[in-house]
DNA sequence: GTCTATATTTTGATAGAC
DNA sequence: GTCTATCAAAATATAGAC
């Protein structure tokens, strides 16, 4: 891995701070702060505060949607889809913590990219229908409210980056098997 | 039902606000156009634009407080503990939607009550804690690891705020039977 | 690449007339 | 109780020296 570049640094403590407190209530004078250096610095590296969060959020969300692509395309059955729906939401987590904070909080301050961003996580989710509604014809799934059991799940590994930095013990195989055992076992016919 | 004060006015819409762009991102100046005020007429309500944040957070994590401390003195068994926990999310995410997402989002820009808040919030999960671990004693629960557990169904609750608002279809008594069924009897032994 | 200095806007909040 | 006028501080961002 190459060493870090100073536009690097500014998106990773950027996002550090963002997690903190939101993109909103960080200033450039923070995040310059952090870093050591002055506001006007920033500005030699980055376009704008607007552009930190964009790079920040987009480049997660594509994540999200090549990982779901390829699930979709493999053809597993349902169950083994939404376990490596499951896997994805922890590798994505793991990977970039803070990042995936902003995802999570700060998506509705995007502003060129926001309707970009909209039609990602519009795709992400009926497509995660999609699965959940396949299993339930073949009956891999019980017959459930499909939109609770979307829910219900995709809001829990929507979370994981709450949690993930608690819970140093655990390593990504282990709170992968956990969270299988939760929420896919406890719904699936036995 | 009284009249809505002014201050209640105040209150309400600036929760509104809040959901939508979080506090930081709400200007006095914002809240005061949604009601069709100047800013400065505000101040003849409220004390500050903290004062707001702090009546809607503290209330409703008061709420969570005493509506957990009526299902630990209770009798009931652990799952019927966890039924009514779920309820109480239910019924108070439905009576204060946007005060909610506030409670999840903006409690970190508390300033005196800061503290307070989080002394109560550690103490709520605390109690989740205890239930869970003794379902699994008593073997009402399956042994999966409690906090994976805990994680779960409270990130899910937590969530209700973005979801109820969708599902009108869904009164509350459907809502929580629907979450029971994938919450609960998912984790219970058989 | 970082700095000082500064422009411009926006912010939370107050004073005082009505 | 609301308004206009205003303050003081803080915000994003730029210009230009080094």
């Amino acid at each position: 891995m190459a060493q870090e570049t100073r536009k690097q640094e500014i998106i990773r403590v950027a996002a550090e701070l963002f997690k903190n407190k939101g993109y909103s209530a960080v200033t450039m004078r923070d995040l310059a702060s952090a870093i050591d250096i002055k506001a006007a610095s920033l500005y030699n590296h980055i376009n704008s505060k607007q552009d930190i969060l964009k790079v920040i959020i987009i480049s997660i969300a594509e994540d999200f949607t090549s990982g779901m692509q390829s699930i979709i395309d493999s053809k597993k059955s349902s169950i083994s889809k939404l376990r490596d729906v499951i896997a994805l939401h922890v590798r994505l987590a793991s990977n970039n913590i803070n990042g995936m904070a902003a995802l999570n909080n700060d998506w509705m301050h995007l502003e060129d990219q926001l309707d970009f961003y909209l039609k990602l996580r519009s795709d992400y989710e009926n497509n995660f229908m999609e699965i959940i509604k396949s299993g339930i014809e073949t009956k891999e799934i019980k017959n459930c409210n499909p939109e609770v059991i979307m829910f219900s799940i995709l809001t829990t590994l929507r979370s994981l980056y709450l949690w993930i930095p608690k819970k140093e013990a655990l390593n990504a195989n282990e709170l992968s098997q956990n969270l299988n055992q939760v929420l896919i076992d406890g719904i699936t016919n036995k």
